[in-house]
DNA sequence: GGGTTGACCAATG
DNA sequence: TCATTGGCCAACC
């Protein structure tokens, strides 16, 4: 019974709030990866939480969530770059200038348990 | 019901 | 530093 309806299920959608809170929660100037939101909401896996923000982070800076090795989202790179020069975040740059990924040790945020 | 894809992570060479 | 491999979890067709 309970015809359970899989796809309004209630704690699915307080994970998905918890971790775009979460982003909305990061510093400018600094950032996070999916690893340690997908730690910080103890659900789902990194792959998990960048589906999140694939599917319903248009309204949070997930510009500020990038990769374990400080790589840039594959999707957004170019535009979160002009984000990183906006919020001041400590970037590596090519010898030709282009940011290549973020300094992650300078800029690494943890986000609250 | 099953295979493929994906804004991933860690380890190895 | 880069490329490859295996594993992880959920959504899509």
């Amino acid at each position: 019974m309970a015809g359970s309806t899989d796809r309004d299920d209630p704690d699915r959608d307080a994970l998905v709030e918890q971790v775009l809170d979460l982003v909305e929660a990061v510093p400018p100037g600094r950032v996070t990866t999916y690893g340690l939101l997908a730690d910080a909401v103890g659900f789902g896996g990194p792959r998990w939480v960048g589906r999140v923000l694939a599917t319903s982070g248009a309204a949070v800076p997930w510009w500020r969530v990038v990769r374990a090795d400080g790589s840039l989202p594959p999707s957004h790179r170019r535009s979160a770059v002009a984000h990183y020069l906006e919020e001041r975040t400590p970037v590596r740059t090519d010898a030709s200038g282009a940011v290549q990924r973020v300094d992650l040790p300078a800029a690494c945020w943890l986000p609250p348990r």
